[in-house]
DNA sequence: ATACAATGACTGACTGGTCAGTCATAATTT
DNA sequence: AAATTATGACTGACCAGTCAGTCATTGTAT
């Protein structure tokens, strides 16, 4: 938190343009800061793969180099340590999805908004690297504290949020039958979690169809499984 | 696998008396024998604490040793490494368990097997350290592959075969509308996983009522949240 | 019963290897 | 040439695992 050295630069990167911009061609502009924004990308990219095979301990950042294509001392220009490095991966990778959540609530049945939010977690979250941080943040999440109240603040408490609005909104306009999944919004998610888990664990002795499952979990919730 | 030195004692152990056995007191028997098992236990629930607290790579032996009362060399003569130690505990504490699910199912309807399923995930799992034992399962697994395979075989598998069992039964019976749940057992179960890791990250925040949304849980799997 | 010897559980300083983080030097860009 | 960026050998801390030595307990002899 103290020494300034790596300049540790926000979320908003990569956004500014250099005003005395060189007149070549835009596709393959400023060859230097380019270049250095490439080898950042690499560096969270092959930190990402080691720390989900490995977890942050077992992690070695002389292998996070090797990955990338890199000196280690090149992953210190750009991240204060260890550390920083492993939060830039985590803090980056989900925030922007939770806007997706909390954009405007479409007017349509809640069953159908529950089936969008499926479809956006198997085609967002499941089926791409972001699962993987998320494996991240379940495991690695008791270790660092601050990571999980970042998360909760930023990610979990956010999106368990929109969903409680917009079950609270159903329930109120009579179409749930009482506010059990407003008091307990995890229940909707929790499927989801679970088939995280069990992809790293067990996936190889007995596959899961997450989207058939939880398809099957919203049929369920809505039409009881008594005959 | 190889090197004999610490016996690596199997389930059956403090069985044995020996034959000159002293006219002593029963109740305080062979003093040397009960020591060593009492510091093995110790060293046990010392490593549950700190693999818990920090995890398998985070764990210094030296700080088990210290937690458990004894000296480093000590932990070597009851396993032969870390991993085997690490083994002990989550190979240990579960299984007992998996025994009582697949106990003869009782005949009742069941809504109410599910309820006592419930019930006994709470108090059995929930409340106990093995829910530790549990998130470090889910944790460590991806890291262990022979871990995962031993809970899959051992733990997980057979649960869901008991619980997939009863389902069935329950299906044929026509207490259940269709064979969702059969498909899908980890539909019963996702609510108590997510409470667990809810439990190790964010209960600070937001405490969950665990036994409250498993019950609510079952009762909107029965009753549908349709109105 | 008392003394003496054998046992082996326990100890903790030590070793060898690993790895996060540094920095003098080299390469590249301007 | 100056400035910036990258490199990788190096350092020092850290830690799993070892082993020579200690001593309470147990067994044996007087």
């Amino acid at each position: 938190m103290s020494s300034p050295k790596p300049k540790e630069r926000g979320v908003a990167r990569s956004a500014s343009r250099s005003p005395a911009m060189r007149s070549a061609t835009p596709t393959r502009p400023r060859k230097r800061a380019d270049k250095s924004e490439a080898r950042r990308q690499a560096i969270v990219a092959a930190a990402l793969a080691e720390f989900c095979a490995r977890g942050f301990a077992a992690t070695r950042l002389d292998d996070v180099a090797k990955r990338a294509g890199v000196a280690k001392g090149t992953i210190y220009l750009h991240f204060r340590d260890k550390e920083a490095l492993f939060r830039e991966i985590v803090g980056t990778m989900l925030v922007p999805l939770v806007a997706v959540l909390e954009a405007p609530p479409p007017d349509i049945p809640i069953r159908q908004a529950l089936e969008r939010f499926v479809d956006l977690f198997v085609r967002e979250i499941y089926a791409t690297e972001r699962r993987n941080v998320l494996r991240l943040v379940m495991t690695e999440g008791p270790r660092f504290p601050e990571l999980a109240e970042f998360y909760y603040r930023n990610v979990v408490g956010r999106a368990l949020a929109a969903m409680r609005a917009l079950l609270r909104r159903a329930h109120e306009r009579g179409e749930l039958a009482d506010d059990t999944l407003v008091r307990f919004p995890q229940l909707i998610v929790a499927p989801g979690m679970v088939a995280i888990i069990w992809s790293g664990l067990f996936d190889r002795f007995e596959p899961l169809d997450v989207a058939a499952m939880m398809r099957a979990h919203i049929a369920v919730l809505f039409e009881g499984c008594a005959p």
